[in-house]
DNA sequence: CTGAAAGCGCTAACAT
DNA sequence: ATGTTAGCGCTTTCAG
């Protein structure tokens, strides 16, 4: 591969003049021999080799990002908020889906800390497990101190600046608005309790209860997987059980969908007997029968902000977190009980 | 940040010997060794610098993939595959968006090469664009001199090893299911003409329509945007032309959903008055209203053979393309002609 | 304005 | 089995 030296040596310069024009370095350069730089480079095809230029500034112009799975629609929509964000100065993104295996995402941190670089985002909500936020705690502590930045965009029990939407004030907002359709028994299908984001909804869908002047009670909690079959198993569970809803409300939208597919395959008319609501509002949401209410998040937003503010702190700026709120969006899954 | 050296002064060996313990070399080690470095290690929290190795090394373990938009579906299954083929094998994946802009493209390539990339994977269809193909043609050509591996994962000019889902057979085989329901006039909503998985899946079309004697005709053609405003935008031409279609097959399934849109907004049921098929078979297709016909490709197992291929490719082994069949998943939105 | 040379952290001959 | 040393390709003082 042809390198530095072999442009300097057909520009006639040495290789510290050809690096300080390829490298776009303020130092000052006659223009002629800046242009016969370029002509060499240009004849050589010269690609700069971004691994030694690392090795030498310490900088790699790379972000990782960890998020539970890419293929999951709210990720993919912030993988592209980011990457947009890093793209526009420069930066190339890794992505890591973790599955939220503690396991599997300890790996990728450590990679990603390998590579060096300069900015590891948590995209996915942090994980409950005590060893895993023992550990990972150290490793990133470490990347800090070596100037590592760390953003996290869901929440996360490792405290570092974040751009998060509003789940405890959405998931409340959502349950309010179920109440005020008349429902008095409205179920929650929760995330998985190994990630942080699901406590934070669920604490709004009760706060949203009570605020309403209903009943909480476990027996209108269960347990989703923030994917379809988990809000399918979940409303098997719930009609099974029959505890007289009117009304479920999916910790995410893929759970919401999974539990209009278990109440048409019984039979149960949405809204007309059921109402279900969801939460994240990308993607199909709009688009299944019938249209899902749900609180929408503005998921490449998150990505791109998270992307700035991941990028300042490289540069020692200052950085303050931000809460994205939700917006409510009303579709036909939701109406008065019957 | 601490390294080698720091790890071998505190185990008392010299930083060869550390070297060979870490990196997992075959070097023999007298165990004590081994294990005084591994503990020195430890204590230090030491993580290698992947920058540093790769610079020796000139291997990066990092594989480059680039898509049209991550946010889509059909890319993010492809990117989960990729992630999970070269995970296995301890690879980092990055992953870049061209909004199948050349420029953009182009960009990518290079900031992929210059990052050293040992593989480079093309996940979305080639674009047509002669200046972009000349280009990226040469950028890639000094790329594999190098010792770069090249696969795509869809139609490209560039000529290179492939896995490669069955774009002409699929669309053929979908429009001669059409012609079979027994509709006479079957409409199709392209790809972009700057993408080559367009043409491919064209020709398959017209191919159905010859092998079941139905005529082609330029009025039945209409061109989408692989997104679901092309859908629907190509759907409302046609049926402000009134070619007196009775079946509308969309190139992709987002098209295809742009089609049900523009029908159910202008009270054309579907599969009663006119029959709607897409192509993809990821996501949303079963879930949307009524669940869409499709041909399935297996979009995770592509990336997941493309990354193992890849990888071979980085070993210098060879390699045979794949075509892989898709599956016609008959659902709700396809029925006879009314 | 340009060049010489040290060094980023690691690996890989080549000794011993 | 272990150590010495020369790079990998670039940036960056420090001289001139």
């Amino acid at each position: 591969m042809t390198s530095l030296a072999d442009v300097a040596k057909r520009a006639g310069v040495s290789s510290a003049t050809a690096s300080r024009v390829l490298s776009g370095s303020s130092h000052p350069i006659r223009r002629e021999t800046r242009e016969q730089v370029h002509e060499a480079a240009r004849e050589l095809g010269f690609v700069p080799n971004q691994v030694a230029r690392a090795l030498a500034t310490s900088r790699t112009t790379t972000v990782g990002v960890i998020v539970h799975d890419i293929a999951d629609q709210y990720f993919a929509e912030v993988v592209r908020g980011l990457e947009d964000g890093v793209q526009a100065e420069g930066y190339q993104l890794f992505v890591c889906s973790s599955d939220r295996d503690p396991a599997r995402e300890l790996g990728y941190v450590e990679a990603l800390i390998a590579n060096r670089v300069d900015a590891l985002v948590f995209a996915g909500g942090g994980l409950t497990d005590p060893d895993y936020q023992r550990r990972v705690a150290d490793r990133l502590d470490a990347y800090r101190r070596n100037k590592g930045a760390v953003v996290a965009l869901a929440p996360h029990a490792y405290r570092t600046p974040s751009v998060i939407v509003d789940n405890r004030g959405g998931a409340q907002t959502m349950t309010e608005h179920l109440a005020s359709l008349g429902h008095k028994r409205i179920a929650f299908v929760s995330g998985p309790p190994s990630v942080e984001t699901s406590a934070h909804r669920l604490e709004g869908y009760q706060r949203g209860l009570a605020a309403a002047g209903l009943p909480a009670g476990p027996e209108l909690v269960v347990e989703g997987s923030f994917d379809m079959e988990g809000g399918r198993r979940a409303a098997a569970d719930l009609l099974d059980r029959d505890p007289g809803v009117t009304a479920i409300f999916a910790a995410t939208d893929v759970d919401a969908l999974g539990v209009l597919l278990e109440l048409r395959s019984r039979r149960v008319r949405v809204p007309d007997d059921v109402s279900v609501a969801g939460f994240g509002g990308g993607g199909f949401a709009a688009l299944v029968d019938p249209p899902l209410t749900t609180m929408g998040a503005r998921m490449h937003e998150v990505g791109l902000l998270g992307a700035r503010m991941a990028l300042r702190l490289t540069r020692g700026e200052r950085v303050r977190s931000v809460l994205l709120p939700t917006e409510l969006l009303v579709r036909a899954s939701t109406g008065p009980p019957p």
